[in-house]
DNA sequence: AAGATGATTGACAGATCGGTAAACCCGGAA
DNA sequence: TTCCGGGTTTACCGATCTGTCAATCATCTT
């Protein structure tokens, strides 16, 4: 029971999972990705919903730090970061294995609400809101809550119409949007302005 | 092989399905759901697909009607029109039976670009963009297809958010974006205005 | 009443699902 | 060399998956 063969497990899990959908992909499917028999896997994972939410876990460490990391890079004011999402999610939306946003797809996947994969989805989206409405506090705007709720929303509405039409203009319009939304709050956040 | 009985098999594989997911549901299941044998449903449907396609067309039908209905009754001018959108929405949400958007579910689960359910998810998005679009353009504002782009994001945002959170808020976080998106393109909606 | 016709069925095929029991392999201790 | 013990595998379980086939049932014609 190697421990770095489960992290590997967790990884492919990860992208089979993303590719082809969660009920849709076996475990045999895993098994044979990672070249382990799928008793070995049982040594790791009490069951497959188990190895799930330990995929959910690691994505959700992965996306926000890659996330967080990159608005940082694209803006150094915490209002420039509020917009520089919108960048982030266009690169995200250009890469080609792009498939949409892992935790809606879980969500849809397992809707009922006392599932503890749906619980997961919806608390990585809760720490999306949190750390906007840090950043909104930080930039002094007026309903920091309010103002990251539809910050959020665009976010989500652009990784799904990227993910249907397969185009990643949703995050253009989005940041377009956002900026207005961002104006209305009594902030100028495209320089040249107040 | 009576008609009516083809009708009644889409209504209730929509239900399941949209309760239970598409993978999730088995032919059994739908088979007994209405009360007829499985070897029925396929002189009615060539495959499962089939039947899918079927129920998104029929869900297609039905929530576009509603939508545009219910925005129809909800305000009389185009302007108005689009941000019932959100109230719209709203009542959606609040109904006990809601799980979000079928589409997005459709998607989620059928993610290949070249299958038919993918392919027919994504034109319901893009008939409910035209139809906003429509409404921008009567409503003499700057960038209809802008416009509309930004509040079909905010419609699927608003969706995805209320069904994995379970709660309706969303709509009006996305209702108020919406005003003040219209506001940008130089319209006061919310009456009481120029 | 007998036959024809089409709708409907139970039973099943073949594959795959999540999950497990028992054997196996192999390095180290005695 | 013999034994031991944990990591690993093969082979399998019962259930369920999509889809089909041959038989049955119901109805109408003659």
């Amino acid at each position: 029971m190697r421990p770095n063969k489960r992290s590997e497990l967790i990884r492919n899990s990860l992208n089979l999972f993303y590719r082809n959908g969660f009920h849709a992909t076996g475990m045999d499917m895993v098994a044979a990705e990672t070249g382990v028999s799928k008793t070995s896997i049982y040594k790791h994972f009490r069951s497959k919903e188990d190895l799930i939410l330990a995929v959910l876990r690691l994505r959700d460490e992965d996306f926000r730090n890659w996330l967080y990391r990159r608005m940082e890079e694209l803006a150094d004011t915490p209002l420039g970061q509020l917009i520089a999402i919108y960048d982030a999610l266009e690169e995200w939306f250009a890469r080609r294995e792009f498939q949409g946003c892992m935790f809606i797809k879980a969500s849809a996947e397992f809707q009922k609400k006392e599932d503890p994969i749906n619980a997961q989805s919806a608390e990585h989206k809760r720490l999306l809101l949190d750390h906007f409405t840090v950043l909104a506090t930080a930039a002094g705007l007026e309903d920091p809550p309010g103002i990251a709720r539809q910050l959020l929303i665009l976010k989500e509405g652009a990784i799904v119409l990227a993910a249907m039409t397969h185009d990643k203009a949703p995050a253009r319009d989005a940041r377009a949007a956002a900026v207005e939304l961002l104006k209305a709050q009594g902030k100028q956040p495209v320089g040249r302005g107040t």
